[in-house]
DNA sequence: AACCCACTACCTACTGGTAGGTAGGCACCT
DNA sequence: AGGTGCCTACCTACCAGTAGGTAGTGGGTT
């Protein structure tokens, strides 16, 4: 919790090489998972030998933890932003959703990362993934049950409403790959990604206003 | 020879070694990959030692794509069934969701696999999995297109839809470590899975029925 | 000088896969 | 009955390659 602080210096021109390892990481991680991802594959990537890289970072765990803890501050100040916005009701609800979307587009390389987290149960981390986002996911909870309450929203479990959800945003970004050959075309364009997230929301929308 | 007692009373119905191989690769690659899974492990697993193993199968490669071969066409059969009952408009769609939630809850390895592979875009297949499925999503997306017309089904993309739908009963079983710590229960009790199950359907219900 | 940072060279552990051998079962012979 | 071949199923020992990680070197900057 106390590692968000990052020394981030960034002047916008030169990446330093840390940064670099992290970006590269990032990439083969999503791409071929913890134990198909090689240190020499990270390096060779960024330009630099497997010692070079162990300079940085202390061992393929560590910098695994770095990166993850990187990612997941990230996430969740971009969600604590739209969950702060001012909205109520199905408004809200889709503030978050295209929040998720946004967030997703911006790097999806995230999202596979998380899915295979979330498959293996964290098991290349420390932490325990699903108990920080817990708090998100009971105060989410707690939202729909209110609105659901006052009539403002259909009432459904909330809870398993969120795990329907938190499903069907994700598969569209992690599963890509997959959907390319289903749909034939690329799912992860601008355009594309801006008619499923649109498909999805009108969706919910349907299912859950009155 | 006092290491192993192999000779194991064939009390009555004995599955081959070659079967004992497959079901315990079938735990190991859900559970940690392609990558994560050693032949060594699997062999421990049944109680052999590698080069055994290599005796039945002549590699991993070929392990895996039979194993996944297997449980592909076991899937397609049960969808098959499910797709071929006689019902229509929303009766139909809830027949298959319910078909999908049971196959899946027999066989919860499964659809981790189909997870991993999903991700990994069948990186460890020579077949393309996309594809395979493909004759399916598209008379799947053709029927909900033509009961959408006729107005018994609210008009939304049937595609998108699909794979919104694919998605969100895909990720309950696949991501079962992770809601486990979201819901701080067991996700995968079949009164659980029945109750998620349930509010899958009232959703999709809500959604889809106009 | 000291400090970075990247390098080469090397280590151990383990990977998938191979070589060669052994024990036991079954069919077919005298 | 007792060989004989041949087969399956397993073993130990080993291979080359690669994994993550360490030690020590040496040039550049300050």
């Amino acid at each position: 919790m106390a590692l968000l602080d990052r020394t981030e210096p960034d002047e916008g021109e030169t990446r330093s090489t840390r940064d670099l390892i992290l970006d590269e990481a990032v990439r083969c991680f999503a791409e071929r998972g913890y134990e198909g991802t090689s240190l020499n594959d990270i390096a060779a990537g960024v330009g630099i030998r497997r010692p070079s890289l162990l300079h940085h970072f202390a061992s393929k765990e560590t910098l695994y933890g770095e990166l993850f803890e990187r990612i997941l501050s990230d996430w969740l100040e971009r969600v604590n932003i739209a969950v702060a916005l001012d909205a109520s009701g199905w408004d809200k609800v889709e503030l978050v959703l295209r929040a998720g979307f946004a967030l997703f587009e911006d790097n999806p390389d995230y999202v596979r990362l998380m899915r295979r987290e979330a498959l293996d149960g964290g098991a290349h981390l420390g932490i325990d993934l699903a108990s920080v986002l817990r708090p998100l996911f009971d105060a989410a909870a707690e939202y729909l049950r209110t609105q659901m309450e006052a009539g403002v929203l259909r009432q459904l479990d909330p809870r398993h409403l969120l795990i329907t959800g938190y499903g069907a945003i994700l598969t569209y970004f992690s599963d890509a790959p997959f959907v390319n050959g289903l749909i034939d075309d690329e799912a992860l364009t601008p355009s594309n990604i801006r008619e499923h997230a649109d498909s999805v929301i009108t969706f919910f929308r349907s299912a859950l206003t009155p």
